[in-house]
DNA sequence: CTAATATCCTGT
DNA sequence: ACAGGATATTAG
């Protein structure tokens, strides 16, 4: 007797009842339900109904299983693969979204066995989470429970990955392993791959890592998203960053200078020094046209040729004063000095292409004047050496900075006012650590922390999370767009040929044609002649398909996922950000004193030779201007 | 309080 | 392309 489970709609396809929850079993390798009374051997236990594997899942079809392995790349890992994905699908305490997660993770190598990382990561990974689930739940293939490497769309609408659905015929199947619909011998000895689907999928996946490169933000308000005060010297960490709980990493990038504001980096608006002269300085800005000198980083001069408000004659000597004081505090102390890179700097190699670039932090380790060559009128200098933990943003090295020789800076001949650090550093290497942190601590803050409201808080991570998931969701739903009304697809169906159409825009397409076209000639009818109906993207006769197409149901749940998306994650954002504020308000208190915050993620220690090590930059102050002496002279 | 600012954005 | 307002921060 035939098994057979239940259709898309719950009908067991055997005794055609809409059977209750209770009734079905779910298996745990395809996820097809199955009407538990029709099953010729339901299981006996309670243990193997939670561990239920289908009748086409269990026994013969078993040797499909490896298959999915090789899929993954995991060569000779299939069956524990298989065992831990079995494991994650009988896992009840999970959601649909988390089992998607979870596969993920195994497929991506991630272990799945530290099962605490998975909050954090639901966090800060955000709705490319959401969106993979979205994608996963509908789309997985059947056979392998992942999602399709390369999707095949059967004409009942289901989608497999190719190898895996050639497993399938090649074991003489000829229906539709979710459905039983019969598969035409077309489709079956020339599968074709759905390359829409193809770009959705690989879209969402890419948005996993794309997500994190660029902080973006564009919530209108100018308020300041980190919880850290003004005058917070170091790294922003991920626990003042309530947003994204992320931190503000190396390399992340802002549109403008009030951009970078809102997320600490550098908070002056406009100046390029963040600092107090009694305190030190916090961080720098470096925008103007500095020379840069691959060999032993740079000292600065002023260029102010882009600024016409300013661009008097210099006509005073700099002095230590003001900020250009806050950075000799700070390279006094050893303290580390946030640097950011506009793309205005446009003379450095380092200046990113666009807006304003987190660097990282550095420590000013010299500091004298000298005079400008024009200009006869002496500017501030400083020696910049970076000391992060995290690599810097133009190098390809996986790890952050290590101590090394100060560089020899020939202009320190004709320097006046040298100043060298004496005591020892606040901020500095450890050796038994392999990373930079504070070895004394850093100054207690004498400004107000940033505080956010709870509501505010809120409406920012949504501003944030619909920021950004809106532009993945418009790709998406762009890759999901029918090829006759190029708008994103109801009712989606897919050719044999594997191409994508609203159903109503296909059958428009050939109304009132035929199958089969009746002739006649001198009175006499002859043999019906089949009708040709080439698919609207390609040559191929689609006609038997147009006879009963299929709405291709995992695709259309994914296309009203993302578009109707929005209320549910203002829901569940709600929620986490409820689970998530005692967690903060603890960091924020606790944040007060302690700034330390390095995040020795990966402290292998590797010497590199990096060809750019030290930056320095000269920073002025509020004082009179310097043209941009230095680098002309440079530029000869 | 004011002036100054290594900016951004908009209007002409 | 350029003038000028808005902006936040510093220190006098």
């Amino acid at each position: 007797m035939a098994q057979l489970p239940c259709d898309n709609d719950g009908v067991c396809l055997r005794c055609k009842a809409n059977p209750p929850q209770e009734e079905t079993l779910t298996c745990g390798t395809c996820g097809t339900p199955w009407h538990a009374p029709c099953l010729s051997s339901p299981p006996e236990t309670l243990a193997s109904t939670l561990q239920w594997h289908c009748p086409d899942c269990s026994g013969e079809i078993d040797p499909l299983l490896p298959v999915s392995g090789a899929a993954v790349h995991e060569p000779g890992g299939g069956s524990d693969l298989v065992a831990a994905i079995r494991a994650i699908e009988a896992d009840e305490s999970l959601t649909e979204a988390d089992k998607a997660k979870k596969r993920q993770e195994l497929l991506s190598g991630k272990s799945a066995a530290d099962g605490d990382e998975e909050e954090e990561g639901k966090k800060s990974a955000g709705f490319d989470v959401d969106v993979l689930a979205a994608l996963g739940e509908n789309l997985n293939c059947s056979f392998c429970i992942q999602l399709p490497e390369r999707p095949v769309t059967t004409p009942c609408g289901h989608n497999f990955c190719l190898k895996c659905f050639e497993k399938w015929i090649g074991q003489g199947k000829r229906t539709c392993a979710k459905c039983r619909s019969p598969i035409p011998p077309k489709m079956a000895s020339n599968p074709r791959i759905n390359s829409s689907l193809v770009s959705a999928i690989r879209l969402a996946k890419c948005s996993k890592s794309a997500g994190a490169e660029n902080g973006k933000a564009n919530a209108a308000s100018g308020r300041i998203y980190v919880t850290i005060p003004p005058d917070h010297f170091g790294p922003i960490p991920a626990e003042n960053d309530p947003v994204r709980n992320q931190g503000v990493l190396v390399g992340e990038s802002w549109e403008d200078r009030l951009e970078c504001r809102q997320w600490g980096a550098h908070f002056p608006h406009v100046a390029g020094i963040a600092g107090q002269s009694s305190y030190g300085a916090q961080s720098v800005a470096l925008s103007g046209g500095y020379k840069d000198d691959e060999d032993h980083g740079e000292c600065g001069g002023r260029d102010l040729s882009g600024n016409k408000r300013t661009n008097k004659d210099q006509s005073f000597d700099q002095k230590f004063e003001k900020s250009n004081e806050a950075l000799r505090v700070s390279c006094k102390m050893g303290y580390p000095v946030r640097v950011v890179r506009s793309h205005k700097e446009k003379r450095s190699a380092y200046a990113p292409e666009a807006g304003v670039r987190y660097d990282g932090v550095y420590r000013i380790e010299k500091c004298w004047r000298k005079v400008g060559i024009q200009g006869s009128f002496k500017v501030c200098r400083y020696l910049f050496v970076r000391c992060d933990n995290e690599p810097a943003p133009w190098t390809s090295d996986e790890h952050g900075d290590r101590p090394r020789p100060l560089p020899n800076i020939p202009e320190l001949k004709m320097a006046t006012e040298l100043f060298e650090r004496k005591e020892s550093p606040s901020w500095n290497f450890d050796e038994g650590e392999s990373c930079w942190k504070w070895i004394k601590p850093p100054p207690a803050s004498l400004k107000a922390v940033n505080v956010l409201d709870p509501e505010e808080r809120k409406s920012m991570k949504r501003a944030i999370k619909a920021a950004h998931s809106n532009t993945v969701r418009e790709k998406l739903l762009k890759e999901f767009s029918c090829m006759i009304c190029r708008q994103v697809m109801t009712l989606p169906v897919t050719t044999p040929c594997a191409h994508n159409f609203c159903k109503a825009c296909l059958e428009d397409k050939f109304a009132g044609k035929t199958l089969v076209r009746e002739r006649s000639r001198g009175g006499r009818t002859l043999r019906a002649q089949k009708n040709i109906m080439n698919c609207p993207c390609c040559p191929n006769d689609i006609s038997d398909f147009l006879q009963n197409p299929q709405v291709n149901r995992e695709v259309m749940e994914v296309i009203e996922k993302l578009k109707n998306k929005e209320e549910d994650k203002a829901e569940s954002e709600e929620a986490e950000d409820a689970s998530v504020d005692e967690k903060e308000e603890k960091a924020e208190s606790e944040s007060e004193e302690n700034c330390e915050t390095t995040n020795p993620e990966d402290e292998t220690p590797i010497v590199s030779e990096e060809a750019e090590q030290p930056r320095k930059r000269a920073k002025l102050d509020t004082d009179t201007v310097v043209p941009a002496t230095m680098v002309e002279s440079d530029m000869k």
